[in-house]
DNA sequence: GTCTATAAATCGATAGAC
DNA sequence: GTCTATCGATTTATAGAC
């Protein structure tokens, strides 16, 4: 026998996270209708031929990795959220951790720059994208906490939903630059942190 | 002569804006590389044909709509800026104005997701989007604002350029996200307002 | 398991009739 | 000025050799 079972399998399940490294590369820098196979190919270092051995199609790849996209940020959220601070602070570690990994190769920041792509590009409704198996979605886990931070004064008052949407925003926007290329470095995390801060007292 | 010469030149005129208003509907939607002519001759109610008449190719009816959008958002942010207004209450005016026109046709919010995408998606770099016949660009004019709002005290100390970042991040990924039906309505505009406001005085 | 050659489909762009 | 038919290039996906 040339080559073990188990060998085998070893290089199959190698192969499959190499091509979904790759692909992510891709897909962030071009978009998904723009990306080719043959750039996923390239950019793993094998021929065209061999992506369709271990994936059914381009969409069968995109699909995988927004997935994985949806689960790596529940699993930051919540790694906060199970933290043991105050809900502000929550909020500005998961901003930190965030703003620290955009830019590295495959960390949290390139997959949140994926679910914006996923998004906007309308291939996906929002709702198949953050609704997985009836879990919780990230952004309802953020409400949660949001609130907390309200009823202890932490953070400004108003609707927690509108609080979340201008954050996640903010933060898939500025990924999406970053990434992109057309901002070189990521801003003070402390200027988003303000959308939380209550009214100042009128200065007398 | 069936038709005189000024009619002709009436009717071009006339099917280059409804090919142009189309084209933005169709790519603000789907990106550029996913959005295709049928789609954009569909949107126009005329033949794919047709299109190649008034314009040389796909990418010339881009092009052209990314000027016409850095134009646009050249004239709105000129408006606030010559108005004659304190500095903050510029940057509300801008962001009222914005986040009105987002889920509007041909608006101003349409020129902005128009915007993301081209920045985005890496086929036009940063430079060639916002640098026009050295003339000043959108982002600094803000700066400038900022600046003055700065010098004030109206708005909240450290780097304009990263303030400005993070306020155009913010708006252009609200912008995306409720052009491709993510969020419904846009968030209370004051929300995002709180990234320009000076740290509160110790709550005594 | 990996590659190369090829089929099949899609889409941008053109030509020519009306 | 407008449309339909068609070309040509690109790309996804498959088949078969090693």
């Amino acid at each position: 026998m040339p080559r073990s079972e188990e060998a085998n399998i070893h290089i199959k399940d190698d192969r499959q996270k190499q091509i979904l490294s790759s692909a992510l590369k891709v897909f962030i820098h071009k978009g998904f209708a723009a990306a080719k196979i043959s750039d996923i190919a390239t950019e793993a270092g094998m021929s065209y031929g061999l992506m369709y051995h271990y994936f059914q199609s381009k969409e069968e790849i995109y699909a995988e990795l927004v997935r994985d996209a949806v689960d790596s940020s529940k699993c930051v959220i919540e790694q906060v959220r199970a933290d043991d601070m105050e809900p502000i602070d929550k909020m500005r570690t998961l901003v930190a951790r965030i703003f620290k990994s955009v830019g590295q190769d495959q960390s949290i920041g390139y997959y949140f720059v994926l679910m914006m792509e996923a998004m906007t590009s309308g291939m996906y409704p929002a709702q198949a994208i953050e609704h997985r198996h009836g879990s919780e979605r990230p952004f309802d886990m953020l409400v949660y906490v949001i609130k907390q931070g309200q009823h202890k004064g932490q953070i400004a008052q108003g609707d927690p939903v509108q609080l979340v949407q201008t954050f996640f925003s903010a933060i898939l926007g500025l990924a999406s630059l970053k990434v992109s290329g057309t901002i070189e470095t990521m801003p003070d995390p402390e200027i988003l942190m303000r959308i939380f801060q209550p009214a100042s007292l009128t200065t007398t």
